[in-house]
DNA sequence: TTGATACATACGCATACGCGAATGTAAACG
DNA sequence: CGTTTACATTCGCGTATGCGTATGTATCAA
């Protein structure tokens, strides 16, 4: 997760050189978010996101945690002071890119659908978490 | 170098998700920096400091200016606002680090050295730029 | 205990990187 | 001219990464 003082520059920016797992730091934004919604906003099958979720927490900046069936993950802000700033640029950033917002909305429209889709009934929704 | 909008943010973090680019970008600093100083100051073979340098400049991070038989490099700020704070974040952060600093220190004396290395003999020195 | 649900991981494959070694190229010098 | 110098690029190889598909695993329901 980091190297033998502070964080490891490279693993961070390696976590973040990939569109999907941007996308999935995004959609957690500051809540803590089930699988089976990144799943359904990204209309995608589910192990691609697992396998980009296991990177960005071996990477150290998510972490997850288990409610009953259901896994959430959330945002883990980086303990070095200095990859924090760089890291809380680049949710500043993805906060104001077009395609992100788009994703954001319908995870936000799935969440208060009346008829949500099969794949997340019941499922716990995204929980704000302290901004 | 960019996406239809704004900067690609995946090909920014690519770029600086090795550890070489890295530290040719900390060595560049404000400075216009001659390719064989960094050969010098990373004891390492001429293609392989090329080949990172081609990297950074296929990513839009550096320019190169020839002047004579040598090439110059230096860092290209980000056109989008949001990745050149991203940017200028990454940089402060190398500049805090004791490793880069390291090497940093290691440029200096090459520079200023009254014997320099016979590869570097001649060599235009790294001229500062407008900070 | 059996089955279903929600994720995680393994597998096989294709592509992208990083490396050193060899080769190509452009500018300066004779 | 040809040679040297300073870089750039190519080549072959090993490893990392991303993908979809198949399979494992943990939890819950019955």
């Amino acid at each position: 997760m980091n190297k033998a003082k502070g964080f490891d520059m490279e693993m961070l920016f390696r976590a973040l050189a990939d569109r999907t797992r941007l996308r999935l730091l995004n959609l957690m934004g500051n809540d803590e978010v089930c699988v089976c919604f990144f799943v359904e906003v990204f209309k995608t099958n589910q192990p691609k996101i697992s396998r980009h979720l296991a990177y960005l927490r071996r990477a150290g900046v998510v972490t997850a945690r288990r409610e009953g069936k259901w896994m959430h993950y959330r945002i883990v802000e980086p303990s070095d002071a200095r990859a924090a700033r760089v890291f809380a640029d680049v949710r500043q950033w993805l906060a104001e890119d077009r395609d992100m917002q788009g994703d954001r909305a319908r995870l936000a429209k799935m969440c208060c659908a009346p008829q949500p889709p099969v794949s997340i009934q019941g499922a716990p929704r995204p929980k704000k978490l302290a901004a």
